[in-house]
DNA sequence: CGAGTCTGTTACCCACGGGTAGGAAAAGTC
DNA sequence: GACTTTTCCTACCCGTGGGTAACAGACTCG
């Protein structure tokens, strides 16, 4: 049990935590939240025991998992956020960047926003909670760097962090409404939903006719 | 079999119907959208048998359990949307309809949200995507009101329709976090929303000795 | 009274999924 | 080559949950 027969154990280790976790990847690509460790094993070409050798239990595989991918997508965003160039090129390309996301890989967001569901046994703890979701941190992410940025005078913190969780939570229903239709083109869909944040909603005339909204 | 005694039939079955509805509701409410049917016949105070007697199958009782509060909350809303105010206060009415409901049955409207998770036989088919959801169709109706009320140029159609999804998207998330952290009052956040909605975020000013937004 | 039916119950089936024990096999050790 | 140790797989346990078959009592009707 020497320093480098040690380190050689560790990377083999952690070798096989990545191909686990891709494969578990590949597996979450197929089947959404639904997937099993079952299905994940057999994925991975190796059986259960292995899985809970590397993970504990299914909680520290998907806790895993999503760290993973959350890491990755709040980067991007991220990058977006911090470009060089107008609020308004900076918000599309954010949401540009989020829908791409969703685009190329639905299944794995929905597992990403949902981690509770498909679970059974968890039960008593919702697994959800404590582990930060991925809406959840996009929101409190959001809200920092609103509230880091724009001048928005008394009380601008508590109106960051209702920004924050209302923003995100519109990007990710228009999403996934979209996803499922696909009623217009992704640059369309960023355009109008700026167009709201905006406020077009608000300088909106009455339909000439019709009682007022 | 006469005209008399169907309908005297029909009529205990009806009641029967309602009873175990409110029977599912109590259980849902309580379990949210774990509630199995076994729980859900232990609290009618009868046994299986006789729900899938009413119901078919899982999705049945799902579906009219839906159904009943999905409707019942589109009606409030929509009772807020119609009201003779102003645009702004409307517009407040209804979020604050919205968030009264789900303040009032939090694990009711988890399970209205997401009707796919907690199934495992399901899988195959998505119950969610062909019962209409409650985010989606409140989506849909927003849209509706919004086009129909709405001057919005030319593409008001696929314009509303993604406001509609995405205003919804936004009281939800904003709602859900705001149920777990209760960081303020309902008033306030309402008022936060709209005025995310009115444009402010658009107008707010870079704040002074940061980059801008 | 006896035949059919409606209602409800018990008791079960079956599949699934998380999690683990215990033995086979492979790899290192003297 | 035999002995230990580690690694991994087979095979299983257990709880859960959807769904059903088969039986038991009430009620009707001839």
């Amino acid at each position: 049990m020497d320093a480098t027969q040690r380190t050689d154990q560790q990377r083999s280790a952690d070798r096989r935590r990545r191909e686990l976790l891709e494969a578990a990847d590949r597996v979450v690509l197929r089947d959404g939240p639904q997937a099993s460790m079952n299905a994940i094993a057999a994925e991975a070409g190796i059986t259960k025991p292995i899985l809970y050798r590397h993970f504990g239990d299914k909680g520290g595989l998907y806790a895993a998992l999503a760290k993973r991918h959350t890491d990755a997508l709040l980067d991007s965003l991220r990058a977006a956020l911090d470009a060089p160039a107008e609020r308004r090129e900076r918000v599309e390309a954010t949401l540009d960047t989020y829908l791409s996301a969703i685009e190329a890989r639905p299944q794995v967001y929905r597992f990403l926003m949902h981690p509770a569901e498909g679970s059974q046994s968890d039960q008593g703890f919702d697994v959800g909670k404590h582990s930060a979701p991925l809406l959840r941190r996009m929101g409190e992410e959001l809200a920092q760097v609103i509230e880091e940025r724009l001048d928005l005078g008394p009380g601008s913190q508590q109106l960051a962090r209702v920004w924050g969780h209302g923003i995100v939570g519109m990007m990710h229903a228009a999403g996934d409404w979209w996803l499922g239709e696909r009623p217009c083109s992704r640059a369309d869909l960023v355009r109008s939903l700026a167009d709201l944040l905006w406020g077009r909603l608000a300088a909106a005339g009455d339909k000439v006719g019709g009682p007022g909204f």
